[in-house]
DNA sequence: CTGGGGAAGGGGCCC
DNA sequence: AGGGCCCCTTCCCCA
């Protein structure tokens, strides 16, 4: 954590846009709060003018809630009917139930009609997805409004509008639900947001409150982009632990452990390979290191909750264009991944993966305790987990371990971690009719020492990280310890 | 409790 | 450096 930030917390709150939509719709239909009524052709329909600038460039610009004006009085601002007999009622409604639910339901014969909408509105991502599933380019169907707007490209020019548009509290109609599709995958359009004047004119939508958290995130997250801390690069010290597998340096799973401390970084080459830098940054919220170049935009998306991907077929949202891509595959019917040994096809490579195991019988991750094997890893960390490996031990370990009377050497070693301390005491002591010392109740504070054992977390910044020789079955220390000694202490329940 | 499907998130490589 | 694509691990849910 920086200096200028000490003690400072981000708490994303994910669903609070898809909240506040939701509770704006609901006032939207019964009519509170509204102070703005729409009309086409004899239909009404009354509307919040704040949600209709959020969304709408036409409305952003008559009410002067454009960013970069002066915030003063927008032209619109005494005005609490607009006419609107240019788009038909049926596409205004569709249109305004798009507004306040991020979902556009309309009839495919009336597609024309709401694209037209789309366009003379403002509403870009509306028109975008109209024009993908008319099969219209958007070169002949240039929306005015928004070529004034965007005279070159939008996507490049509004690169830095993008991150501050970023905040975890930006409201709903400025950040995500307008949002179609967007060609890219962590710099989604943020549609027609302009690049400057942001901080000083806060979005007339958002309110008091709204500026409120804008306020507060301006010297906090929302400029995660710029205060994000990046790790110094430092040489690989471990060259061991450089990729050096496979095709392409695909990476194995063994390269694919947690970096440890630091980062790689720079240029370092391993094997005649340069490698490049992957600039790893600090996320400003979590403090989590984040590898790779242009990565932490998307990381950043996990705090913020926002889902810019937006499947146009069934509307389901994704925070990155690659699930959405996948996601994709299930309305196409693709199913790239096929087995070689039966016709069986499918969607994901690591389903496919699970599948060929089906054929091997292999079930390479066996549980250290009572040595059943699974073809799954998190199959095995779950049954690890859970409790089931404190029942009778009555498997013989692979090798042929003697299985030996005596405890090893950390008999806390052999409860799940998920079990507390004390639990595990209880049911070590209970094992020889004993009761847990007094002194090891600690009804206060920290539990004692002797009691104490290190997290996962724990051990990776105490120990580096490194747990495992195979990173397939990743171990603690103390497993690996009675793994070496092959006692295996067998619980005798009767 | 286990097996399987799917989603989410992180990281590496290439362009 | 950023973005696209891919693979991997982990977690959740359901039967």
């Amino acid at each position: 954590m920086s200096p200028g930030e000490d003690g400072l917390i981000g708490i994303p709150f994910p669903e609070h846009s898809n909240e506040l939509l939701s509770r704006l719709n609901a006032q939207r239909r019964s009519g509170l709060l509204c102070d703005l009524t729409l009309t086409s052709r004899g239909t009404r329909h009354p509307t919040h003018r704040s949600v209709m600038a959020g969304v709408s460039l036409y409305f952003r610009r008559l009410f002067g809630a454009e960013e970069g004006e002066d915030g003063g009085e927008g032209v619109g601002d005494n005005c609490s009917v607009c006419q609107l007999d240019c788009v038909s009622p049926d596409a205004l409604a569709a249109l305004l139930e798009f507004a306040y639910t991020a979902t556009l339901t309309i009839r495919s014969s009336g597609m024309r009609e709401v694209l037209k909408g789309a366009q003379l509105l403002g509403i870009q991502c509306v028109a975008d997805a109209c024009r993908d599933i008319l099969g219209e380019s958007g070169d002949d169907l240039t929306d005015p409004v928004e070529e004034a707007e965007q005279p070159t490209s939008r996507r490049k020019q509004d690169r830095c509008s993008v991150v501050r548009a970023s905040s975890p509290v930006r409201p709903a109609w400025l950040n995500s639900h307008h949002e179609m599709a967007p060609a890219s995958e962590d710099t989604p359009e943020y549609g027609v947001l302009p690049t400057q004047g942001r901080e000083g004119h806060p979005p007339a939508a958002a309110g008091q409150d709204g500026a409120t958290h804008r306020d507060g995130l301006i010297n906090g997250s929302s400029h995660w982009q710029q205060e994000s801390t990046l790790i110094p690069h430092r040489p690989k010290d471990d060259p061991s632990d450089e990729d050096e597998s496979g095709p392409k340096g695909r990476v194995t799973p063994h390269n694919n452990q947690p970096h440890r401390e630091g980062g790689r970084g720079g240029v370092t080459l391993v094997g005649g390979r340069k490698r490049k830098s992957q600039t790893p940054q600090q996320c400003p919220v979590c403090q989590k290191i984040i590898h790779g170049a242009g990565k932490l935009p998307r990381h950043m998306r996990t705090h913020t909750g926002e889902k810019p991907f937006q499947c146009p077929t069934c509307g389901v949202r994704f925070t990155r264009n690659d699930k959405l891509k996948i996601h994709m595959r299930k309305h196409t019917g693709e199913r790239p991944y096929s087995c070689p040994s039966c016709p069986a096809r499918f969607l994901h490579s690591y389903d496919l993966k699970n599948h060929l195991s089906l054929h091997s019988g292999d079930r390479p991750f066996e549980c250290p305790l009572c040595h059943k094997a699974f073809a799954r890893e998190d199959h095995l960390q779950r049954h690890r987990k859970g409790h089931s490996c404190l029942e009778l031990r009555t498997r013989r370990p692979r090798h042929g371990n003697n299985p030996a009377s005596l405890p090893p050497t950390d008999p806390f070693s052999l409860y799940p971690e998920s079990m507390s301390a004390l639990t595990a005491a209880r049911h070590l002591y209970a094992q020889e009719n004993r009761s847990v010392p007094v002194q090891l109740l600690g009804a206060e504070g920290p539990l004692p020492e002797m009691l104490w054992r290190p997290t996962g977390e724990e051990m990776m910044k105490q120990g580096g990280g490194d747990t495992s020789p195979h990173p397939s079955v990743p171990r603690k220390a103390w497993e690996e310890d009675e793994e070496e000694e092959e006692k295996v202490f067998k619980v005798e329940s009767q």
